[in-house]
DNA sequence: GTTTAGCACTCTCGACCGTTGAGTGCTAAT
DNA sequence: ATTAGCACTCAACGGTCGAGAGTGCTAAAC
């Protein structure tokens, strides 16, 4: 719907403004890419572009400055086209990771550190929720007088472990009949499913005929909450380097949204479902603290089953290109880890 | 060594300076404490202050700020004095902690959040230096076909967990047999110690006598390496609302060093073996990157065991009497909360 | 001898220009 | 449809100026 010469002089200023941030005045353009057009004819379609929306002015006889529509239409024209795949990127990458690929959490902690070192902006990575995680076995060791402490295997290789208070009278005995109960009823199925069976079970009449099967469920009940998953978040200092963020208010405001994790997980959660990297441009944020900000998110998967997030954090004057291929290859990564584990 | 009517003056300045940031003069000494002297006589005592280096002027004919000796001063004037025994704090500390003494971690990261909102600086809390731990029990699944779940419980209520790998023609039962070897001689040692123990044990022969032995020996080593205890931060949104961040550059060398968790966990390291609160202020950092700021710390024991640390970090104009009072509270409601579990 | 009043002096801070330069919008010529 | 030319606009920079806060000094008072 946009001419093609109109085009290239939008993107042309996008480019621009993500390389160096202020205002994009015409003569520049002409003079970084050769349009074979004088700065005059750039001046009107530049003026189009600012009624169409794409573009707009800091000021009268300003430069101008992309708009939250103008990069939306940037990213969606580039996406399909444009894929810097990075091998080098890969191959640290696999160095770095490598060591780390028994302990999700560690790894997920560098994931984060990577993404912000090679992006600039901040990485986020979030530990795969919980109740999408496949129960693989559980242990239930005795702790003390009545504390048991539950060992939760997952298929995804993580551990999770917590302790809770059980019936004194319990030995270790009856802790394994319990586990290998469970084990043999929930072993393969998510904490999702795993929680629904043992609630209708637990609702229904308390008296169970047998007192194992009861005490399993109580267990569980405790044990199969879902939790958020973790966050790993990283690249604050690196975020403030940007000649964005000289303005101290909008660093106070990043700071107290990001400090509050629960809106990042949300944030997160929402994407989970979409395939390949979502990109959120601005305004285009449901929650007010993020509207200065872009994300571009990704989630990474164990077979079809979405299981956590990756992204970056950034301004909405962010390298859209590199940030979605840097996200994407990440996802990938994680996903293709997980699954031949 | 100073006239006790011109420690009360620089007291004066001191309170005045901490209570809003900006350069005292002496009208404003004689307005608000009532010494009964006009301001020409406080501009004599101040110049005097100046003189002995426990103040400071930013430019001629502007008020006096503190020196960083002038705080040390007062904080070593105070410490003893006053003390601000916060009663409905414990209340609050005791509802809201309650639930979670169970798992440590998320304790420690709850207990860096109020420190931060009580104090309206940055909360630290730093988890058990796994050296210092004393070993309960340990436990060995087998997980895979050559990996091993090492379940590690400790006196001080934590569990560590890690999967590493083993010979795979180990079953269960072997496993068994050598986490009991483990328990019998380890068991009630620390983490240190039995570090080692089989560092020694390693170094000897190689032919040990029993394979069980030289398993157990393996397993040990590569599970009781030490490493550091968990960081947890909070509150730096809370400290950019001070006046005093006023200026970008400070909030990034802050953000830099506290990202770096390295920095801050050697830092809190170093006053492990001090008794009570410890309080570095600006200059006395040996850190430079830390020398814009002042750190309120004490250790949290089991028995006379110092386990782990809390802190305040904030800007040398802190409310130290506050802060000192804060962190000692939380200490030592930690340390209790440990010796009766 | 100590304290105080008075006064001149210093320095920062904010307001208020005029200037500069980048960039536009418009118009008329190509 | 494009371009050259020109007048116009506006932020940014730098300098000046007055107000205000606070000091240091001196001489008088206690």
């Amino acid at each position: 719907m946009l001419d093609e010469r109109t085009k290239q002089v939008l993107f042309a200023v996008i480019q621009c403004y993500i390389n160096a941030p202020g205002p994009v005045g015409s003569r520049v353009v002409t003079k970084k890419y050769s349009f074979g057009l004088s700065p005059a004819t750039i001046r009107n379609i530049m003026s189009d572009l600012e009624e169409m929306g794409y573009l707009q002015q800091p000021h009268t006889s300003a430069g101008r400055v992309p708009t939250d529509v103008g990069y939306r239409y940037y990213v969606d024209s580039m996406r399909a086209e444009q894929r810097l795949i990075n091998k080098d990127f890969l191959l640290e990458l696999n160095r770095k990771l490598e060591s780390l690929r028994k302990d999700i959490n560690a790894f997920l902690d560098e994931a984060s550190k990577m993404l912000s070192n090679l992006s600039h902006y901040i990485g986020v990575t979030m530990s795969p929720n919980t109740s999408n995680t496949t129960l693989a076995r559980i242990e239930l060791i005795k702790y003390r007088d009545n504390q048991v402490a539950v060992i939760l295997f997952t298929d995804e290789g993580v551990i999770k472990n917590r302790i809770i208070s059980v019936d004194a009278s319990l030995s270790q005995r009856d802790l394994n009949r319990i586990a290998s109960y469970i084990n043999s009823h929930f072993s393969g199925r998510t904490v999702e499913e795993i929680r629904k069976v043992v609630a209708k079970e637990l609702a229904r009449e308390k008296v169970l005929c047998d007192s194992l099967v009861e005490q399993a469920m109580t267990i569980c009940g405790a044990v199969f909450s879902a939790s958020p998953g973790n966050l790993y978040i990283s690249g604050l200092s690196e975020v403030l380097a940007l000649p964005d963020f000289c303005d101290i208010d909008r660093i106070k405001e990043l700071l107290k949204t990001i400090e509050d994790k629960h809106v990042i997980v949300r944030l997160l959660d929402k994407i989970a479902n979409a395939e390949g990297p979502q990109v959120i441009i601005g305004s285009e944020n449901t929650l007010d603290e993020m509207k200065p900000f872009s994300i571009v998110a990704s989630t990474y998967r164990e077979g079809s089953r979405p299981m956590g997030a990756v992204g970056i954090i950034g301004p909405t004057r962010m390298n859209y290109l590199e940030a979605i291929s840097i996200v994407d290859l990440m996802a990938n990564y994680i996903t293709e880890m997980l699954s031949d584990k």
